[in-house]
DNA sequence: GGTGAACCGTACCGTACGGTACACCTGGGT
DNA sequence: ACCCAGGTGTACCGTACGGTACGGTTCACC
């Protein structure tokens, strides 16, 4: 005890730029990638050794097991996820132009969601879903939820101020954002992740799912 | 060739049932069942055998190698997919009342979409569209896009007849289907398939997607 | 120049699993 | 009475892969 706090001994399980988090993130940035390609149970530790341009040993050291690595990875996509679009949401609740603010939302949901990256790792959830449960639902809540709590709080907001009329704002936050993103996203769940979309398609499809939720939400008069 | 036609020869590839067409099925169920549960890589060929009550001789004479079957299996579910709905577009699109018809046609597609037989197969093609990219697509078109197909159609001719507004029908069919299904397939998708829905909540959904479509698509007037 | 932490490379172990070989059974057709 | 297609059961092979052991190397710090 009385020898661990030396300079390099505070290297703990959060980030950091030392020798030891650089290894740390080369290994979960190979892993993650290897995870993408071949699904949890086709990815290779060899692989990822070889992909991170490290040692089996020293990924072994780090995670202990494989699925531990595998939830990390997949635990440490998660953070931003619904972060993303905490600036959108505030604007969204203030604005006084509710048609442009949404259709702002609305295309840089699209023009996000449908990254690939952040495609890849949804299909990689799905699959896992049924091997790892708990990780399934936290990336639901993480992710999806998060983002229709804070949607269904803008819209009330709008509609105390008559500018919408939600009268079940949860519902209306689903309606809106799967108006918004269920084309490109489920069209890539089943036809692989290499397919890219236009940028006017993505605005067009925005712009219309716009056009479909106000005419059924937005106030009258 | 001269003697080919005796009585039990005919039995082909497609189904009959016979003893051989028998135990076709017999496999193809029971695997069906393990891949479901165990995706294609988890699946053990020796447990689809036992759960088969058939030996593993006989599920490689039948079907040659593991790829095969599962090929075979999916490929199997995927015929009655978009059939099931070919009753109900044809009553919608002669019907004088859009909005009932159109509201009978979203129950069922939530009812019927939502029951655990078809949504594991959505994940278990979702998570293996990497490593089977043709069924992937294969999938999406029997499933998802044949639907839409007809229910544009549909649209087309309601609009022709004045009774809808839709500039593009495709689309409409896209914004129907999704604000229909989206929240419950969802949410399986990633909290798995135990879940159940109340019959009420679908009903629900469905009663709500029909309002929101009919808002930006009904015909002025 | 000594020490120890982090890491590398390789070899290795145990086991699991896809696929095959082989010997045997069974029941309908002739 | 015999045939044989279709099926069973078991044993087996080869290989791949998760995980470990071990010895060697680099590098920072004292």
């Amino acid at each position: 005890m009385s020898r661990a706090d030396t300079s390099h001994a505070v290297t703990g399980v959060q980030g950091g730029d030392g020798a030891v988090a650089q290894t740390r993130r080369r290994i979960m940035d190979a892993a993650l990638e290897v995870f993408l390609r071949d699904g949890y149970v086709g990815a290779k530790t060899d692989e990822i050794a070889a992909a991170a341009g490290a040692s089996k040993q020293t990924i072994y050291k780090h995670f202990g097991r494989k699925e531990n690595l595998f939830e990390q990875i997949v635990l440490d996509r998660l953070g931003g996820v619904g972060q993303i679009f905490q600036d959108a949401m505030r604007e969204l609740a203030d604005t006084s132009d509710v048609e442009a603010t949404l259709r702002a939302v609305a295309r840089e949901f699209v023009h996000t969601l449908t990254q690939p990256s952040s495609l890849r790792v949804r299909r990689l959830v799905i699959a896992e879903a049924s091997r790892f449960p708990s990780l399934g639902r936290a990336y639901f809540e993480a992710g999806p939820e998060r983002v229709h709590a804070a949607l269904s709080s803008c819209f009330e907001q709008l509609t105390d101020r008559g500018l919408l009329r939600t009268a079940e704002p949860l519902l209306a936050a689903n309606h809106f954002t799967w108006l918004v993103i269920s084309i490109p996203v489920n069209k890539v769940m089943f036809c692989g992740d290499d397919i890219h979309f236009r940028p006017e398609e993505l605005d067009h499809w925005a712009d219309e799912a716009v056009r479909v939720f106000l005419a059924a939400y937005r106030a009258p008069g």
